[in-house]
DNA sequence: AGTTGACTTAGAGTGCACTCGAAGCGGGAG
DNA sequence: CTCCCGCTTCGAGTGCACTCTAAGTCAACT
């Protein structure tokens, strides 16, 4: 079974770009996918979990050179599991504020939508 | 009583820089604020008011393009009233969308702590 | 009177995250 | 065999939202 993806459809999986791809990896976001005979990216089953979980931490809003840090930390073995952790969890702090942030400001707006009447 | 803030007071107020603030005035953002007999900028009860909403549509991601199209619906007067309302509709909408989305992922992530054990 | 510090303007510069262009290669369809 | 399309690399360009610089003014403090 070859269920290896092309750089497009591995980017449309993700709503990405294949442009967007091929920067993530020339950041060093993600180690460079194994290339098919041709030399094109195909991308496996655990690349596309490895980029599953970098797209969350993207989408919700950890910079690139945060999640940099997190990968060069992966790279390094078992040791830096807490390290890890501790980054996850800071930014899983950032998340909730943000939910909160946007919950208060949104209530504002909704106010203010109320104030036009039906 | 004299209330008026100066332009890094105000921009205090709202988390802002002072660039930032003459930056939203010069692109149209806000009215020219009015000055003090020196020239400076003396921000008023009112202007404040602006400055509150337009900070919270800001902070929820709206796109300065938008906000300018919305404070010059504002200009025209009351018949742009449904205009403004559709526009901070789905602007409202857009909010809800993305909270759901930070929800989701930050479900990912609580995953990927837990995974990490204790 | 002099110094300090916040203000003024116009315009240039910055950081982030893509996004695109150019030039070339390779593999499947007709 | 030829055409076309999607891939390759490298490097330059873009859009957004600020952010800062330079040169100057003005009011208040010492």
């Amino acid at each position: 079974m070859n269920t290896a993806l092309t750089v497009s459809e591995a980017a449309a999986r993700f709503g990405l770009t294949a442009h967007t791809l091929r920067w993530y990896e020339q950041v060093g976001l993600v180690d460079p996918v194994p290339r098919d005979g041709a030399g094109r990216r195909r991308y496996a089953e655990a690349d596309l979990n490895r980029l599953a979980f970098l797209t969350r931490l993207r989408t919700t809003g950890m910079p690139v050179r945060e999640m940099l840090r997190y990968v060069e930390l992966a790279r390094l073995g078992s040791e830096t599991e807490a390290a890890r952790r501790a980054l996850l969890e800071a930014h899983r702090r950032r998340v909730l504020a943000r939910i909160a942030d946007l919950e208060a400001d949104l209530e504002v707006i909704d106010r203010k939508i109320a104030s036009y009447g039906s």
